[in-house]
RNA sequence: GGCGGUAUCGUCUAGAGGCCUAGGACACAGCCCUCUCAAGGCUGCGACACGGGUUCGAAUCCCGUUACCGCUACCA
């Protein structure tokens, strides 16, 4: 088992779902940490679902999490040749049987077996039939399926690298179909060849496929082929415990992308559900920790909840520890598409907008909500009822944007440490408290009643655009206490 | 119904028989810091599903019960 390869196999029959996002992460991981490969396969059998946009979304979402695949994407429904040939190989081996029974008298079957005994196990009819009746119905042209002979005794299990040894008895599973009458394979017919050609040694998937590792273990010892390892991971859950859906709200890659969270985040958040690398650990990691520290034992059984809070969270550590320059694209993108920023003042105040970034990039929780915070800094907009709180009288909020103004002007430098300084000289000067004087500046500085600290506000705009806003502002207050 | 899986604070988890008076993180509450809002720091609240064993000793091992989840298709 020297370098593993295993792979992420979606069906393009919707967007990327962020447990389907959490499965992809971990075989990337488990991939890059033991130097193997990691692998992209569509099971896009499912014609009548199946999109091309689906397709795309799942790229797009892998991609934007960073989890590049080693080879060409595999299509499943390219295959369908050989997943036929190696279901014909084993009806030729023994191992698989034709069956002529009908869909509709199946159906008609179960229901009468629900209502009598319970649990409903195809019969083998035809099993029985002789080599050349089955000859006789499949040369007139009658339908059948191909059905794989579950072998009678014994059971079938494996040592999971989650869940340790399971094993089912063969007697509970009933020969399954592994051939449609139109000749294309069922699911796991599909899978365990496109396993076997694609030489996956550990197949990591969701538990809600544990069920049907025993009918592949079987298909892989009828072929002839080695087994593969298998790790099922547990499933993600909404807030109420349940599968998550649609019904919890953003449950794709992309729409958390559009709410403003960094892949870096969702990659480290993802990563700790259902996985601990144990014992006392940083939980903010960055993709390259998570590789070195990522291995099976650290994979937990337990289903977990989608917690969004702690997602927004751990988005908020992300973002304080991400560089201005990675940070700018980002902003820009959610400032254009919220109009609130044009492009061109984004290019004019490219130094104002960036040392925004920076000073506001430790205060926020997600890419919206930091942009949300950047036009105060680019474009001048009073709130007007922000300043009817902060400006109560006119006279007052003049005499201290005016004093402010006039301590700036009359600094040797443009130091905003030295200013706040001085700002702070003044209000203790005329026995004022020091948020009296600070409060209604930053109203003028900012046009709003919050922001970063006054010395970090002077110093993003600058001395100029500074000046400038106190004139602004008084020019406000007189006019509209006239 | 049958089969399989799971079970530690509200949530994510640490815990591999004594280190557990069960630790950390998110959330929540309070306090501190403070020019506002955040961020940050501190404190608090808060869990071993239940019942039997095994053992000197069990969150940890075994059995049962309960709950939840999955599968039980010519879906994937």
């Amino acid at each position: 088992m020297s370098s593993p390869r295993l792979r992420f196999a979606p069906s393009p029959t919707g967007y990327l779902h962020v447990g389907g996002a959490r499965t992809a992460l971990f075989n990337w991981l488990y991939a890059r940490r033991h130097g193997g490969q990691f692998l992209l396969r569509v099971e896009d059998t499912d014609r009548a679902r199946s999109t091309d946009e689906s397709t795309r979304a799942i790229f797009e979402g892998l991609q934007w999490l960073g989890l590049d695949w080693d080879e060409p994407v595999v299509y499943q429904g390219a295959n369908l040749a050989r997943h036929r040939a190696d279901a014909e190989r084993m009806v030729a081996s023994g191992h698989a049987y034709r069956c002529f029974c009908s869909a509709f008298e199946l159906d008609a079957r179960r229901k009468q077996a629900e209502v009598s005994e319970g649990a409903f196990k195809y019969d083998r009819r035809c099993d029985q039939l002789d080599r050349a009746e089955v000859a006789r119905r499949v040369a007139a042209g009658e339908p059948s399926v191909v059905r794989f002979r579950v072998p009678e005794v014994q059971s079938t299990g494996w040592n999971d690298l989650v869940h340790g040894e399971i094993s089912f008895p063969n007697k509970d599973i009933e020969d399954f179909v592994v051939l449609r009458s139109d000749g294309t394979p069922i699911y796991n017919m599909a899978v365990t060849s496109d396993d076997i050609a694609m030489r996956i040694t550990l197949v990591m998937r969701g538990d809600d496929h544990i069920s049907n590792t025993p009918k592949q273990i079987m298909l892989y010892r009828a072929l002839g082929e080695e087994l593969p390892q298998f790790a099922h991971l547990p499933m993600i859950h909404g807030t109420d415990g349940k599968k998550l859906s649609k019904r919890h709200g953003a449950t794709a890659v992309a729409d958390w992308q559009h709410e403003g969270i960094l892949p870096q985040a969702m990659v480290n958040f993802l990563a700790l559900l259902g996985w601990s690398p144990g014992g006392e650990f940083d939980e903010v990691m960055t993709m390259d920790e998570l590789v070195a520290k990522f291995d099976a034992d650290g994979l937990l059984k337990k289903a977990s909840v989608f917690d969004t809070k702690k997602l927004e969270w751990m988005n908020g550590q992300h973002l304080a520890r991400t560089s201005v320059e990675q940070l700018e694209p980002l902003v820009t993108t959610q400032l254009l598409r919220e109009g609130t920023v044009t492009r061109e003042v984004l290019q004019a105040r490219g130094m104002q907008y960036r040392a925004a970034l920076g000073a506001l990039r430790g205060r926020s929780r997600t890419i919206t909500d930091l942009a949300s915070q950047v036009p105060v800094f680019l474009k001048y907009r009073i709130d007007p009822a922000a300043a009817a709180k902060v400006w109560p009288d006119a006279a007052g909020a003049l005499a201290i944007i005016d004093l402010a103004r006039d301590a700036m002007q009359a600094a040797p430098a443009w130091e905003p440490d030295a200013i706040e300084q001085a700002l702070r000289r003044m209000a203790e000067q005329r026995g004022l408290g020091v948020g009296k004087v600070l409060g209604p500046v930053r109203m003028a500085l900012t046009g709003s009643a919050s922001s970063p600290g006054i010395s970090i506000v002077l110093g993003v705009l600058g001395r100029d655009e500074a000046l400038a806003r106190l004139e602004a502002a008084h020019a406000y207050v007189a006019g509209s206490s006239a």
